[in-house]
DNA sequence: TATTGTTATACTCTATAACTATA
DNA sequence: TATAGTTATAGAGTATAACAATA
């Protein structure tokens, strides 16, 4: 092994492989010290906030189900964290009036404290980090761009994988 | 709780909040398809891919420090991944001779041939999920806003965290 | 039969601290 | 003293499969 040769691998188009590999490697750090911020200010996991914070814009109630879209990868990961949510307070969990088998995550006002109490050095972090280099501009159309990729994202059928919960 | 008022919260732009939530739901979307393509065409997890793939595109050989840099966070967590590695036979650790404390860790031929196997896939789901509603000059501009973005990051002085390991 | 959610379990991964060896 | 790396260990998180209950 003196000079690994990766060259010849087809399908790469280098403006969009060193793209990918800046957005991947610059999010990877962002998600890093996102993950710092959230345990140090909320004592909160990423994922258990990205739910905390889903429930609050989301009316304060989804069901599990709900709740798991897009944060989430299996129902019983959910479980887990709702249990861990449930136990510290910042949610609770009832039987759903409409459909006798789900169940409503409601967040309590203790977690919607904690996720005010979040935020601010959240958001801070993200200024700092991500926003600090770019221009008003650029923000407009990043944020334009990820809009529709996300969007883009979500009208995607799952390839081969089995058909996960999708949004109402 | 009936609606929760996260209102009040200082420092939010709307536009730099929507923007860093649409990022961070694109790429964590993305990060899981990609872990899904890594692990079904090469059986290695992404974290693995991503040292194997530093190691391919650096020359083949670095040090465990090097190898570490914006990867892995911690020492202990590189001498695990290393090892896993190394015993699937992708990679081999032998003495430095620059310097008797480290340890340089070599790409062997099959290391290389698995990271030749995954890339394409991995190109695929990239250019399937991203790419696809982005123009060129969009994926031009994103390119450029996230190597401003990664170079800042790189650049930025530890917070109140313990210096880490920083490339030479 | 399909769907919602929980449980049990096994596995992967990460981080902290203690330790060895070299600079 | 500081740095490179390893080891032991403990904790968090995830996924799979089996299960119960309802639609």
């Amino acid at each position: 092994m003196t000079k690994p040769d990766l060259d010849g691998v087809p399908g790469l188009e280098p403006e969009q492989l060193e793209t990918y590999f800046a957005l991947m490697e610059a999010v990877s750090v962002l998600q890093h010290h996102v993950e710092q911020q959230v345990r140090a200010d909320g004592d909160l996991s990423t994922v258990q906030f990205q739910l905390l914070a889903r429930l609050a814009g989301t009316g304060g109630r989804l069901t599990m189900t709900e709740l798991a879209d897009g944060v989430v990868y299996s129902r019983s990961g959910l479980t887990y964290q709702a249990g861990l949510l449930e136990k510290a307070g910042l949610v609770t969990r009832g039987p759903s009036p409409d459909d006798d088998r789900s169940t409503l995550v409601t967040i309590t006002e203790a977690g919607v404290d904690r996720v005010k109490r979040i935020l601010p050095g959240h958001v801070q972090v993200a200024r700092r980090l991500l926003f600090e280099p770019l221009t008003e501009e650029d923000i407009r159309e990043l944020g334009d761009m990820m809009a529709r990729v996300r969007d883009h994202m979500r009208a995607q059928p799952p390839r081969s994988a089995a058909p996960r919960k999708r949004r109402a």
